[in-house]
DNA sequence: TCAATAGTGTCTCTTAGACACTATCAG
DNA sequence: CTGATAGTGTCTAAGAGACACTATTGA
């Protein structure tokens, strides 16, 4: 039986007898680990029935109606369930639905993205999750459903953010130098930015505080910062100019 | 029964007896009717059972896992049967789930924006639909579900695209001149833009071509331009500068 | 002629890019 | 001292804002 129109029905259109979608939530977590783009995902179960078999896959699940309140709720839920912390940062990425994606029926996930520091991805990791390197956008390991589609759309969607925001802020430890925020810009855009720019852009954006430590090194010691406390991401009314 | 994580299950997770939340999509649709942003809305059926009798909601409906290939089809099919046309603009603006939006049940609704000129959405109209016109984000009824909320999104999103992209450019119709273009953003910004600059940015973005053809009027003849062919749209590397 | 709108040019200001320069540490 | 990295200053180029100026029509 095919689903009534909301807006059609002169007749009982409150029918709800007809078959759903399954809903799922996935949720594709960023860190940077030695200079690199990481992102963590966790391996099928082997059980009968199972969709793609010990392959690779965004950590995710079944949205669950009576533990889930919204769906943010469950995104976090996943994100605590792998992870063992709340992501400082959860963004919506967008939902992918179709009749083909999963095996198992006609189903739609609502995929969020998250950033986290390199040291809250260490501490409480689920057993099944493991992080791994992001090289030109991609994966080594084919992803089960269509993950390896939606890890290409949260890839595409940081890149572009980082030119106009203060998204990288949400990837550095609690204590971070200019420098090293730098560092961080330049690894998920994968090419050099001008120091002097960056420093007056980030400097005039007042969203860090410089705290009263320097890191101190085999040369020049170098100022500490820390996120400012209202966190909402900065928008730069310019991108970092493109090359060429 | 409590649907099984994805990746956790030792147990049997194929199992898919557990309840599955309501999945809708919603189209929020702009256009531009004299010199203001207006967004095509339907009223709900008075039946009994049917949820907010008679309110005003965005177009959209259950998805039909028989006829709806994917959410993109879905949504091209509820924009058809309201409008009669095909968008030359659609894109996914996010997804709205929780428990209480809809009084039936646990719900998911995957919502699109679309934009088309004022031209199109004359022809086939459906009776049940109409346009509103959308003053400070917002529309005089209130509106079913959490729709209100849905087509605040939805005109932030535009607003901000509109800063720095040529989304407008989906709202003109087939011929247009430059002074009309810039009265779309300036409608959707709700400030004034600066000629020269405006012509500039425009100009070189080269995503319009001039036809032969002025439009006439009581005054000095303008050029009149289409949209190019490959109608991706065009994003600036820098905002209209925001006022003060 | 004038009113009205289309379209151009000229100046200033902001900010990115390039790059040289100074500063401060360990050894 | 040297090497290394932090941090600043100076010049140029691009594009926006402001605004004056010219251009082309109908009446």
């Amino acid at each position: 039986m095919a689903p009534k129109d909301q807006a059609q029905g002169t007749e009982n259109s409150g029918q709800l007898d007809f078959p759903r979608p399954l809903a799922t939530v996935d949720v594709v977590i960023f860190a940077i680990r030695n200079e690199g783009l990481h992102v963590l995902l966790v391996q099928r179960p082997a059980g009968a029935g199972e969709p793609f078999p010990l392959s690779w896959a965004l950590p995710g699940g079944f949205v669950d109606v009576a533990k889930d309140r919204d769906l943010e709720a469950c995104a976090v839920r996943k994100l605590k369930e792998k992870t063992g912390v709340t992501s400082p940062y959860l963004e919506q990425l967008g939902s992918w639905g179709s009749a083909g994606r999963d095996p198992r029926g006609w189903s739609a996930t609502h995929a969020y993205f998250a950033l986290m520091p390199e040291e809250a991805g260490r501490t409480a990791l689920a057993p099944d999750a493991q992080w791994f390197p992001v090289s030109a956008g991609r994966i080594k390991p084919k992803l089960a459903f269509d993950h390896g589609e939606i890890l290409t759309a949260a890839v595409e969607r940081l890149r572009n953010k980082v030119e106009y925001t203060s998204l990288p802020a949400y990837l550095m430890p609690a204590e971070f130098t200019l420098p090293d925020l730098q560092r961080v810009y330049e690894i998920v855009l994968d090419r050099p930015l001008e120091k002097s720019a960056f420093r007056t852009r980030i400097l005039s954006a007042d969203m860090i505080e410089p705290i009263a430590k320097m890191r101190r090194g085999p040369n020049r010691p170098a100022q500490l910062y820390r996120l400012k406390k209202g966190k909402e991401p900065v928008y730069f009314v310019r991108t970092f100019n493109p090359p060429e």
